[in-house]
DNA sequence: TTGTAAGCGTTATCAC
DNA sequence: GTGATAACGCTTACAA
């Protein structure tokens, strides 16, 4: 019966091996490599080790076969949802081979950053992917270039590392582009936080689009912002104040966008009608936004696949160089963007 | 120099050992136990050491302790927003007692219980913190009962376990009380997946606040849902179109009270004019909500933070008796709560 | 097919 | 204050 014995104080191979009067050699045989192990043998280990509850200690086997088999997910802020669906890709693929996976939040707290940093390079872990733009604190630039690092979502230059990224700058001017086929002339954007490199990229993008248009650079358009909701809000109310208001928005989340929508339906504008609105990643949000927002989907799940399958091919097959794979994102057209309003 | 070496080959104790000319075991103590040591010889072991990039290897550390010093929170769902400040709760209260915190989802995947069981039962962790309302396939109900496993917000009457729960049958029926209070004769209920503790508790308060308030009970009032955006929505629309429609509606959570919302608001509908809304959780969703969402907040962090101690203190002083500790919620007033409209 | 023994990296114990 | 040694639980040459 399954179960039986699963309690009381756990056993060592050494119990079972005793048990089942083999040696321990036999025992890990049996349960490991069968087909090394008559099948008398083999079945009286299973018997016994069943009848123990005899699970093997994965301490001890990581400590001889010096591999965790498992790889750390670092992420700024667990809250956000942009990460779990991503975070589902690689724990998928990671399964498939035999990988487990940990996820640690930092909050971008350096301590904490350390700490995980130690996991890694006391081989708790063996590989990691990173998702906050940076090494964590602790651990060295070599350190990380030389072993199965990935970078994923946030570049980062200056490191020599693989990545798994999409292209911010194009989709964000491929977002900008299409409010301005539709006839907008005054379009602003609602950026991020700006040390942020995903934040500068997708500036970059609505600059670019801007002028690939033949459209005018006007600072006053460029709001400053941080992701959320309320910056969101309140930075549009202040864009639609102007003298001469936009009358479209490309926000850098969908977050913001939501805020940016809020504060035009609080003053009474119609979305889209009055004001266009496209956001950026086509988290939850997008979906539930009333009206539903269009954006720009980044293809998370695969990402995170991706990523988990370059840290264990390195793990694997060694370091080898580092690549970079950039993957489509796509324009998830919902309900918030028209053609503008004719001139009153 | 910080940092210095810390790449090429990674080393080991002996390493260090041996360019210091002393023993592994006094490179051990200078570097844990730095006051069993001479001063000089601890400077000159943190100086190879720092010159190594030498990093001490944790397996061999837990293998040795018998410790993982590390934590495992099970969680359904990780990109339900309800979570991620559980975690972090758990997550500082362990790292203040010098644990980390590993987290994993299981999308209720029975095989991905049973390799996160085996990660418990192989000791690659110590300790469990269950927010699935059940047992990971592949543990035994014993083998729980006498660890240390804690279950934080979904209870389960049928496991004899430490549990952190809130009183969802008081609160829930104190959100309808709240309802009643302001004249809502006509109260319905929005459920949350019958599966699922939680829903049958929130909906048993529902009910019981309507008994205490002398009012009928209508089956045609309680729709099920699934704590879904569209769900709530769909259920919603159902709800209004009854011949005698509800003024207000209690929902499992918040995700689906913002459904109902929208519901209201697509038939023409004023929140909270026409309908009053009320939700649970206090997730980041109801600020985001127009107009913005009355709900039941649960002290989610402080959840987090007790489960942590729990488990920590059964690790560090054996399992003891289980406790149950159940944490205040709040109601917190927003703006879909009114009087019912007068009759018209 | 099975057993013996070494070794993974660390730390606790016991001598010195 | 320091060193030798054993032990944590497992796997794998190598030998039988």
């Amino acid at each position: 019966m399954a179960g039986a014995g699963a309690s009381g104080p756990r056993h060592t191979m050494a119990d079972v091996a005793r048990r089942a009067g083999v040696s321990t050699a036999t025992v890990s045989r049996a349960l490991t490599r069968p087909d090394q192990v008559s099948p008398k043998t083999r079945e009286l280990v299973h018997e016994i080790a069943e009848e123990l509850g005899f699970r093997p200690n994965l301490i001890g086997r990581q400590l001889r076969a010096q591999a965790a088999n498992s790889l750390l997910i670092l992420v700024q802020d667990l809250e956000n949802p942009f990460y779990a669906e991503l975070i589902k890709g690689a724990e998928y693929v990671a399964r498939e081979r035999q990988f487990s996976v940990v996820v640690g939040g930092t909050d971008g707290l350096e301590d904490v950053e350390r700490l995980y940093a130690e996991q890694y390079l006391g081989r708790r872990v063996d590989g990691l992917i990173l998702l906050t733009g940076h090494l964590p604190a602790g651990l060295s630039r070599k350190m990380a270039e030389q072993g199965p690092v990935v970078l994923v979502s946030e570049d980062n230059p200056e490191l020599a590392l693989c990545a798994v990224l999409v292209d911010n700058v194009g989709w964000a001017a491929q977002a900008v582009a299409h409010l301005h086929a539709l006839g907008h002339r005054r379009i602003a954007h609602l950026c991020g936080p700006m040390a942020r490199i995903i934040s500068r990229e997708r500036r970059e993008g609505y600059r670019r689009a801007l002028s690939q248009a033949g459209l005018p650079a006007d600072p006053a358009l460029e709001a400053p912002g941080d992701f959320s909701f309320e910056t969101g809000r309140r930075a549009t109310r202040a864009l639609l104040a102007l003298p001469d208001p936009p009358t479209a928005i490309f926000c850098a989340n969908d977050e913001s966008a939501l805020g940016a929508i809020r504060a035009a339906q609080q003053v009474g504008l119609d979305v889209p009608r009055d004001l266009s609105v496209i956001g950026f990643d086509d988290t939850m949000l997008a979906e539930i936004s009333d009206p539903p927002l269009t954006t720009i989907r980044q293809p998370r799940q695969q990402m995170g696949a991706v990523a988990a399958e370059m840290v264990i091919d390195m793990l694997e097959n060694g370091p080898g160089q580092c690549a970079r794979r950039i993957l489509d994102c796509e324009l998830v057209e919902r309900s918030t963007v028209a053609a503008p309003a004719a001139k009153s």
